[in-house]
DNA sequence: GCAGTTGTGCTTTTT
DNA sequence: GCACAACTGC
């Protein structure tokens, strides 16, 4: 037994050391859970004895898998931990089924499409069943089928689920999607999870051997996964059980994307053996910091019970900023950055801005730009989803798939070579008559009876790629790369553009190109393309933290998750924003754990911020101050000239607090001066309850809430924003509305 | 075939 | 107030 577990607490050192069975770890915010997940690898491999190779460590985010692998590293000697399998769902995914897929009709050499491929893709699919955007729009059906996958529902059985006219139709589109996409020889993000419940189903022998392998398994923020991820938990851990998850349901935030809260409460349930630990011991926030926390989670009904224990100090009050529009909450935010950088002596690396939309990042950008206050935006426009990024990896794909066709499509006429829209509907049906591949049609094109101009086209289309494929078998990746800029000349032709915008391009190809160099010098042994790719695939920009630098953390709230600073600004405390749009209780309940999340990312100090008017669609809103700030303890918030806020009487607090019936905030929208409660004052018609702002059910669209109301009695019609089937203009007398506030 | 323009629809959050 | 899809005119 080594000393290192003289670090944890007793309760941590338990969860460490209840090694074989089934174990959850509840683990607040800033309660040492890394540490646990870290240790417990570390206990089991230095004092365990058990092979790296053994244990299965899933993380949610790639950032995360690094940390812990580092942290392993550190507490074995370096190296001992190799062969560890560490990484999350996705690239453990992946790499399993690099080497499984081939049993389920896949080419090992699968791309992986991003949500735009898969857009696309989905749209093709909708054009060819003749279904128009507008009758159902993209977004909503990608919503749709990404949902069903969640929760691992295969298209043959979600076509015979019974569902209303839309969920048929996404029926449809989901059914020619995944056979697309089959073709493409291409798997989207969410069949990485699924395509292994998938081969585990038809193939017992793999999954007997991977349940072998896997003897010890770990899962961090399990209040994240969803069906399928719980599904594919339970099948790899079932033989040795010993599965042990860490997560705290209190910072469940990603329902809107298949998360299964009930993962982690049912836990116990699930596995009857299991051990519960609880960690609420906060090493991170002050006392006040967790006091506000608690008092506003408290607010939630569907949730484990535990309030964080600081073992710090109370510290200083929260402090509300409140200001006439967005520009000036920004620069307040500034002023208090200058003022307290001078006072307390932090860096700009201590403070850290929150907002809940990216949309609100644009200002605050502004104004330290203005103010000369060095900052760094986490997760704008991501690095690969720049033009010029996916159009050279696009390249990259397609010489490692050739039935890529969504990246074949993309490249085929860049740059430019004359091969129009027309060409290539006449090269899609010559493919049909054959019976081949798009690329297989090209190659063989002069067979075609094509244009002589279109062949030669072709013909120095596919020189390029069949170049660039034959450097791929001996070459590295650099190689490859910069072959390929020389070849096709995408770099040569921005940097002679030479405006601002084509250089600025031009240094993000030639990122790509030396992160490919670092890519081939750091995996000697794994430094295929296709590798590489599959980094890029699941990498984002959420991963490098630059820890060095000495700048102000702009971010989403969701992006904070996992992150800790001494200040924190957190922006945007208005109704309708923070929390957002919510049409019922589940998604206010879900708005507050994401405030929750915010707060607990505090060391030392919180602000909240929020304006009386802010731009919205470039029109101005009146706006209301949020409900959450109401659910702190009044006695620990102050105004910024230290006065406890005021102009709340208690009756207010009672009802804004909210009951599970009355669905909190809008219960106080009659109130006169609820300025942005109803968009449009001006609609006269409050006839039958229709009338902008109120909360209505629609039969096919759900639930929504009117904008605009245009006349009245048999010709009444109401605008309406869905919450997933978008803006619609509907009359009264057919829609058979429900109102429901 | 292509560039430039108009139109639309949208903004939650990401592997 | 933006990004991108669809359209138009050369």
């Amino acid at each position: 037994m080594t000393d290192f577990l003289r670090d944890l607490n007793d309760v941590q050192r338990s969860a460490v050391t209840a090694t074989e069975g089934p174990v959850m770890v509840l683990a607040g915010a800033g309660s040492g859970k890394t540490r646990v997940i870290t240790y417990r690898i570390a206990h089991l491999i230095r004092n365990n004895g058990v092979t790296p190779y053994n244990i299965l460590a899933l993380t949610f985010t790639n950032k995360a898998a690094g940390e812990m692998r580092h942290r392993i590293d550190k507490l074995l000697q370096s190296g001992s931990a190799s062969g560890l399998w560490i990484g999350t769902f996705h690239s453990v995914f992946a790499r399993l089924l690099r080497s499984y897929i081939h049993l389920i009709g896949y080419d090992r050499n699968f791309s992986i499409f991003d949500s735009d491929d898969s857009k696309s893709l989905i749209r093709q699919s909708m054009n060819e069943l003749g279904i128009t955007n507008d009758s159902l729009p993209v977004n909503a059906v990608q919503s749709i089928i990404s949902k069903a996958k969640n929760s691992f529902i295969l298209p043959s059985e979600f076509q015979s689920r019974p569902g209303d006219y839309n969920q048929q139709k996404a029926a449809k589109v989901y059914e020619l999607y995944t056979r697309k996409l089959r073709e493409n020889n291409a798997l989207d993000f969410d069949d990485l999870l699924i395509k292994p419940l998938e081969l585990f189903r038809a193939h017992e022998a793999v999954l007997g051997e991977l349940q072998e392998t896997f003897r010890y398994i770990l899962i961090d923020e399990y209040q994240d996964t969803n069906r399928a991820q719980y599904l594919a938990a339970k099948m790899l851990g079932a033989k040795h059980r010993n599965i042990f998850v860490v997560g705290d349901d209190a910072q469940s935030i990603y329902s809107w994307r298949g998360a299964d809260i009930s993962n982690i409460l049912n836990f116990q349930d699930d596995y009857q053996d299991s051990l519960t630990f609880k960690l609420v011991e906060n090493y991170r926030s002050t006392g006040t910091i967790l006091q506000a926390a608690n008092s506003v989670i408290r607010n939630n009904h569907r949730q484990i019970k535990k309030e964080l224990i600081s073992n710090r100090s109370a510290g200083e009050p929260v402090t509300l900023i409140e200001a006439y529009n967005e520009r000036q909450e920004g620069e307040k935010v500034a002023e208090h950055i200058r003022s307290m950088r001078q006072k307390d002596g932090h860096d700009y690396s201590g403070f850290a801005v929150f907002y809940r939309t990216n949309a609100q990042s644009r200002v605050l950008e502004d104004v330290m730009r203005q103010n000369r206050i060095p900052y760094r935006i986490f997760g704008s426009v991501s690095f690969y989803k720049r033009k010029e990024i996916k159009d050279a990896v696009a390249y990259l794909r397609f010489i490692v798939n050739e039935r890529d066709n969504e990246s074949l499509l993309r490249i085929i006429n860049f740059p430019p070579r004359k091969i129009g829209d027309v060409s290539i509907a006449k090269l899609k049906e010559y493919a049909v008559l054959q019976d081949s591949s798009l690329y297989d049609a090209i190659r063989n094109a002069a067979e075609g009876g094509f244009q002589q101009r279109l062949v030669n086209a072709l013909e120095s289309f596919s020189s390029v790629i069949e170049k660039l494929k034959e450097l791929s078998e001996y070459g590295s990746v650099y190689d490859v790369l910069s072959e390929l800029y020389s070849l096709t000349a995408i770099p040569a032709q921005l940097q002679a553009e030479n405006t601002a915008e084509s250089l600025a391009r031009y240094d993000n190809l030639q990122e790509l190109l030396s992160m490919a160099r670092d890519f081939s010098d750091h995996n000697p042994d794994s430094s295929s393309l296709g590798d590489f790719l599959e980094n890029i695939s699941l990498a984002s920009d959420y991963d490098e933290t630059r820890e060095s630098d000495n700048y102000v953390s702009l971010m989403t709230v969701h992006a904070s998750k996992g992150l800790e600073f001494p200040v924190v600004f957190i922006t945007g405390m208005e109704e309708r924003l923070f929390p957002l749009n919510t049409y019922e209780q589940d998604e206010l309940e879900e708005e507050r754990r994401l405030f929750y999340v915010a707060m607990t990312r505090a060391q030392e100090k919180i602000f909240l911020s929020w304006a009386r008017s802010r731009y919205q669609y470039g029109q101005p809103q009146q706006c209301l101050r949020s409900m959450f700030v109401t659910e702190i303890d009044a006695s620990i918030v102050r105004t910024e000239s230290g006065e406890l806020i005021s102009g709340r009487s208690s009756s207010e607090r009672a009802s804004s607090s909210g009951t599970a019936t009355s669905r909190g905030f809008q219960s106080k929208a009659p109130s006169p001066q609820s300025g942005i409660q109803t968009p449009r004052q001006e609609s006269k018609s409050a006839s039958k309850g229709f009338r902008a702002g109120a909360m209505v059910h629609h039969a096919l669209f759900g639930p929504g809430m009117i904008l605009e109301v245009h006349g009245s009695g048999s010709g009444q019609k109401v605008k309406i924003r869905f919450r997933t089937a978008g803006d619609k203009t509907l009359m009264v007398q057919y829609a058979n509305l429900r109102i429901v506030s």
